[in-house]
DNA sequence: ATATATTTTTAGACTTATCTAAAATAATAG
DNA sequence: CTATTATTTTAGATAAGTCTAAAAATATAT
């Protein structure tokens, strides 16, 4: 069917359009899959012969619907697989992310469906990110960014902007996971760092930490 | 580490040295990897110089020390995810080897040994082959061909020499599986088909297909 | 509006794995 | 022992995906 590198562009534009709603430029996709604008260009070239994307010379890329049910496959292989390793054969959630990466691009008809039978459809992946149906329906949780919340406020943990190694293994070391109850202490205006409390214990946060938590109110 | 070309050609040479202990022809290896001698020589300049395989031209070739454990390796994965998909996903034994023929290259250093330990350390695979431990060391179960048995003799199905989709359909048809007790009824001097029994019913086996069938006596 | 800087595309090269056709070597048969 | 056949290797192509360097297009600044 679609290539490995096909697929993980898909996935990479999918990304990209979630957060910006606009036509994805050939440099930010570059960057995302860690390798050459020329390539990119390339790459992008081949999906629209495809009609996985819309590109035309110069204005970027955005996913057809095809393209886009494409995407939406390889990701709830992504998070499935992702599940199964964290909840079954005992990973942490930080080490998981490059096993899927591969893991997503098995080819077959049944192996999905049946992983989500198995694991009893799970609904979210070990850092929080739901997991598409098998038609690519995906659920939106509204969240607000923590740094948003004022003094005195509480939510809880419900997942990340960013799942990257140093990230998750640093909310391992400050004992912050998933569905912990959050509440903001104080704020402190010279650098925006946020004092926290948990069930817990307490600590204090820097800006950028709170900018990758997203909290459900 | 290696290519996905590259383990499964070793797995390949691997299963070859298991029959005929003898140096493997590249013809021998083509047809078995599905693809043209040419090929194959290039592939084996390739493995030589990753010390792999010994190789000299006209000579055939044969897996070095380091070969084996790298084919060890492979077949170890292919048959405990196998097992994974026959097990915990409820694939029959005749849908599972395309898929594993992929899982078995995912890279990881730990996941073999995870999963492993999730499956609690089965000893063989869907089609009673042995899985190879964590270090390479494989059990040989000493089983004789169904065509060498006798009238009135009996044993156990313990394994297959030929795994294909149609003969483990043509099993599923007959109602024979692993571990079923076979006693041989009879034999017919005329095309040695044989009449076999089980404990839940008789039939009458081709030649061929005896000579699929390893028994344990 | 024109010069400069940035972004994107093209051109050409490289790697891996494959193929076909031709050449070289080995095996076999008379 | 030589001629024929079969096997194996080499030569040259192709496809996917990547790269660097140069060219082209677009954006920005004076
Ligand atoms: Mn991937
Ligand atoms: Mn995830
Ligand atoms: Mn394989
Ligand atoms: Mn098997």
């Amino acid at each position: 069917m679609y290539s490995q590198a096909e697929e993980n562009y898909l996935k990479g534009i999918y990304a990209l359009e979630e957060k910006s709603r606009q036509n994805i430029s050939t440099n930010t996709l570059a960057e995302r899959m860690r390798t050459k604008a020329s390539s990119v260009t390339d790459m992008l070239k081949k999906l629209s012969l495809k009609e996985l994307v819309t590109y035309k010379k110069y204005q970027g890329v955005k996913l057809t619907d095809l393209g886009k049910k494409v995407a939406l496959k390889v990701v709830r292989k992504h998070r499935l697989w992702e599940y199964f390793l964290v909840k079954n054969l005992n990973y942490s959630w930080h080490e998981v992310h490059e096993i899927a990466e591969q893991l997503e691009h098995i080819k077959s008809e049944t192996l999905t469906d049946k992983l989500e039978t198995f694991l009893k459809h799970p609904k979210f992946d070990p850092h929080g990110d739901p997991i598409p149906d098998k038609d690519g329906k995906i659920m939106l949780i509204k969240t607000v960014n923590l740094l948003k919340l004022k003094v005195g406020q509480k939510g809880v943990l419900d997942s990340l902007k960013d799942s990257s190694d140093v990230f998750l293994k640093y909310l391992n070391k400050k004992n912050l996971a998933l569905r912990d109850r959050i509440k903001v202490i104080d704020i402190e205006p010279f650098d925006n760092s946020i004092h926290i409390e948990t069930k817990t214990h307490q600590l204090v946060i820097s800006k950028k930490v709170a900018a990758n938590l997203n909290i459900k109110l």
